[in-house]
DNA sequence: TGGACGGTTTCACGAAACGGAACGTTGGTT
DNA sequence: AACCAACGTTCCGTTTCGTGAAACCGTCCA
């Protein structure tokens, strides 16, 4: 492992269930020698990429982080339209929706619409998720050849839960189910109690794939409305998948 | 020059007018061999720091910075507390608005208040303004101890503008006013037409300091709108510093 | 006082980064 | 087709840096 690669690594331990690392908890987490976490989260710090909370021995990321993030969310028209279609669909339903990529075998969410309803989802930014045990990493994984799900998951998973896949044959076949309907649903996969489906739209001329994803309480969302909310975000990601090239959702699937 | 450091440097190309960049760019921009570069961005990517764009040799901020870069935002609650109250003033006076935060001897806009004026001051967001010639820059450098900004600049400073400190001793004599006034004013300075006035709040605990900026158009704003948004800019800082035990602005300075 | 704990520093050696030069690829021009 | 320019990659010998174990340091508590 690099130096950039255990700098990565550092950096990707941040999230919504980590503000600030120390030295112990970086061995904890990495499996690093304390005399290397040591020193790696100062040169970080010395660099700019992390600084200390306060006086203290504790580590959290740097300001030059944060140009940089937003480079990467403007960078892309693609986000930005999916954002802007999810915000009315989020709307128009009240139920929480969020936008997620996948990093590898997890997804995170980038951007999060809260829903208006007196019931709803919390905000899963920040959260990574197993990209084969969501409903949002297999709309994304759908868009994969098989092998290269395959060679994604080459050292097999283990499942969080009787409803999420249970081996490769298993995720496969819900793939291809994906592929034929054009969206992925979760239900008490993730989270108990929440029901999910989710759209992936691909921009052929970079090849960045993003999830629109709306998440409900499954037991006060009947059928009526999870067909409602479908043919909503079907309806989005076609629109938007017109104008990038995705010939994905040319002719859309009845949600069914 | 470490490869963290030097990782660090490229993070720090990317801005509002940077979004991707190449081999020959970096050469360019940072001074390094070819060989270098090339390999420093490769390894990053690999690292996931960065990513090619689409199939290009363009590179571009990688998603791992993303989660990392808003831990750095919701960690701070003097930037949320700062941001609301900025929020609150700028639908008052219509004028823009931002946070700004101070990385060595540069300042950057974190968030951005659009003003509803019909003139209004453009976004600044992840643009790098010097410290020394900004309103923002010298509300936080009057925060430093003589001796800090003496050491900061000890290799001295360009001017930008005539309006701007000249040397060392005219910008301690600026930031003493700034101390004993508890604001900074800029006019006609990083901006042609632009007038600003900043207040710096420092949250003792953690060290962390911010600037609450105004920026509105010189020739349409007159004396007495200026001491107005002064005074609820004041007024706000007030509030903020006294939640996190800023002493500073404990008895306001009458605005004049 | 002694021990536990978190973090820092030291050390010798192997791994990685260095910069210049050669090489490979692509596109444009004659 | 041959040539040239520009960009990016790879090679190579040398130098620098990172490694992990162990020692050390500072703080806290029984």
């Amino acid at each position: 492992m690099s130096l950039l690669d255990a700098a990565a690594q550092v950096l990707r331990c941040y999230g919504a269930d980590c503000t600030d690392l120390t030295v112990t908890e970086l061995v904890t987490r990495l499996g690093m020698p304390k005399s290397n976490a040591s020193r790696l989260l100062r040169a970080m710090r010395d660099a700019g990429l992390l600084e200390n909370v306060g006086a203290s021995k504790r580590y959290r990321p740097g300001l030059l982080l944060v140009d940089a993030a937003r480079v990467y969310l403007r960078a892309s028209s693609l986000i930005a339209r999916a954002d802007a279609m999810l915000a009315r669909i989020v709307a128009d339903c009240g139920h929480t929706g969020h936008i997620a990529l996948r990093e590898g075998r997890e997804v995170t969410a980038i951007t999060d619409h809260p829903g208006t309803k007196a019931l709803r989802v919390a905000s899963s930014i920040g959260t990574l998720l197993a990209a084969f045990a969501s409903a949002t990493g297999r709309s994304l994984l759908a868009r994969l050849p098989e092998a290269e799900v395959r060679a994604l998951y080459a050292a097999g998973f283990a499942p969080p839960s009787p409803s999420a896949p249970q081996d490769m044959a298993d995720l496969l076949r819900r793939l291809e189910e994906v592929r034929r309907r054009a969206y992925a649903t979760a239900n008490d996969e993730a989270s108990r109690g929440i029901g999910a489906v989710a759209v992936a739209i691909v921009d052929p001329r970079d090849g960045q794939a993003v999830s629109l994803c709306i998440a409900y309480p499954a037991a006060t969302t009947d059928a009526a409305e999870r067909r409602s909310l479908l043919a909503a975000l079907l309806d989005g990601a076609a629109e938007i998948a017109a104008l990038v090239g995705d010939a994905t959702h040319a002719v859309r699937p009845r949600a069914g």
